[in-house]
DNA sequence: TCAATAGTGTCTTTAAGACACTATCGA
DNA sequence: TCGATAGTGTCTTAAAGACACTATTGA
């Protein structure tokens, strides 16, 4: 309990906390991460999750929001923030410090290429590729989890949406699920489901000239959790 | 990153980790949570989840683990342990060390009566009359989290049977659903849910002699997740 | 025999899944 | 005019929800 820290902190073990943030956004139609390049003895080169520890006056959350801005040039605002869970196994190495990992996943619309802020220290990378990235510690896992997190949430809540910037249109949003869960979806049921579920998205009445027929637009609705929900078709279970 | 405690740990915040835990059981066909008494300066018979520290060598499912078996008494092999959400805002009290709390939900059937163990220091108490014990910390908002928690993963996973100590019968699967999700459930629609889930329950050929009619054996099947789903009733959504 | 408990079946409504063509526009 | 994109409707099947009576036993 708390107050142990109070009355005998000389006891008290000592730990290093870490914000680790699973920066996921829609590019090209494919769900993709966001690695830095560590650059610290021993995982140089190696491509790893933004990240690093949080501070003495900070809550975990603005330490999520911190790292964003300056390992990953997000703005907080861009994204939507959502705590995935906590890892820190013993280290063997008895010179480290032990240190408790706090991930985040943050999901956002068309955030920016790579190439326009600092490509050489960070790229966007599929989610279907980290394997080959040989990323370090055990952010692979991370990212993993952050995915199949993202997987679920599709399926009940509204969350599909952050993946969109207002205004979108049905096939883009479609392209959210089509990309996150690996599956092709088909149009018509899935505009049936979609404007059948309540508050998922509203109508602005406008629409968006592009190649081929104009699309309406829509914002996202009041809505958070879906109902009736829409649940991934068998075979894209699992990350 | 990690390495940044091994090149230069005298720079990094030092924070003291917890581990608390939310244990979930029935009694008396109602939820109820594990809540021990309060010993510390400023919190002295405050009612408080069982919890502490994380020790150096351990990860943090064993610190978890030990609690659960240190203050409440509950051998690690009764309970499917899961984890939560890790929270820490940063204390105004400056004397206190900067914790972060890593809590657990710990489910359990047939867990130890409070008088059988130590009545004084600990006890079983109805989810829904946690407001009135005014719980230290933010206990209460941990207890309403895990509580949600076990609710949602009732409508999508198996976890329902272990709160049901095995063999169990239907009508004991169904008053879990019921005590966790607060509705009542039409017995012949519950069943057919159930038989017709994919590896949720697997019959034993036994029967159990109660009071009534007997009820056929079940124990837990191979599925974790439930296909289809059980879905709560509209208006028993959210804690 | 009665109090307690458990089991069961049908109908209606809702949602899912499968499936192919037409509409609108820009180049 | 053609290539690209978007919209739409029907049928079948699966699942949900509503609903009341019978079966079995121990006390």
């Amino acid at each position: 309990m708390y107050t142990a820290a109070v009355t005998n902190s000389s006891e008290t073990p000592e730990f290093a906390v870490a914000a680790e943030v699973v920066v996921l956004t829609l590019h090209d139609h494919r769900l993709h991460v966001l690695l830095t390049k560590a650059t610290l003895p021993g995982f140089v080169g190696r491509w790893a999750l933004p990240g690093g520890f949080v501070l003495p006056g900070e809550s975990l959350e603005d330490a999520a929001y911190r790292e964003l801005r300056e390992e990953a040039h997000v703005p907080p605002e861009d994204v939507r923030l959502e705590q995935l869970h906590a890892y820190g196994e013993p280290v063997v190495d008895p010179r480290a410090e032990r240190v408790v990992s706090v991930a985040w996943v943050a999901l956002g619309a068309d955030l920016p290429d790579p190439d326009e802020i600092f490509a050489a220290r960070a790229e966007w990378v599929p989610v279907d590729e980290i394997a080959e990235r040989n990323l370090a510690f055990d952010h692979e896992r991370i990212v993993r989890d952050g995915v199949e997190w993202a997987r679920e949430k599709l399926e009940s809540t509204t969350l599909a949406t952050v993946f969109c910037s207002e205004p979108f249109t049905l096939p883009e949003l479609r392209r959210v699920y089509e990309a996150v869960w690996g599956a092709t979806i088909d149009p018509r049921n899935f505009q049936r489901k979609v404007l059948h579920a309540d508050g998922f998205v509203t109508p602005t009445g406008e629409v968006v000239h592009g190649r081929g027929r104009p699309a309406p637009l829509f914002l996202r609705g009041s809505a958070t959790r879906l109902h009736p929900a829409i649940l991934r078709p068998v075979g894209c279970i699992s990350a």
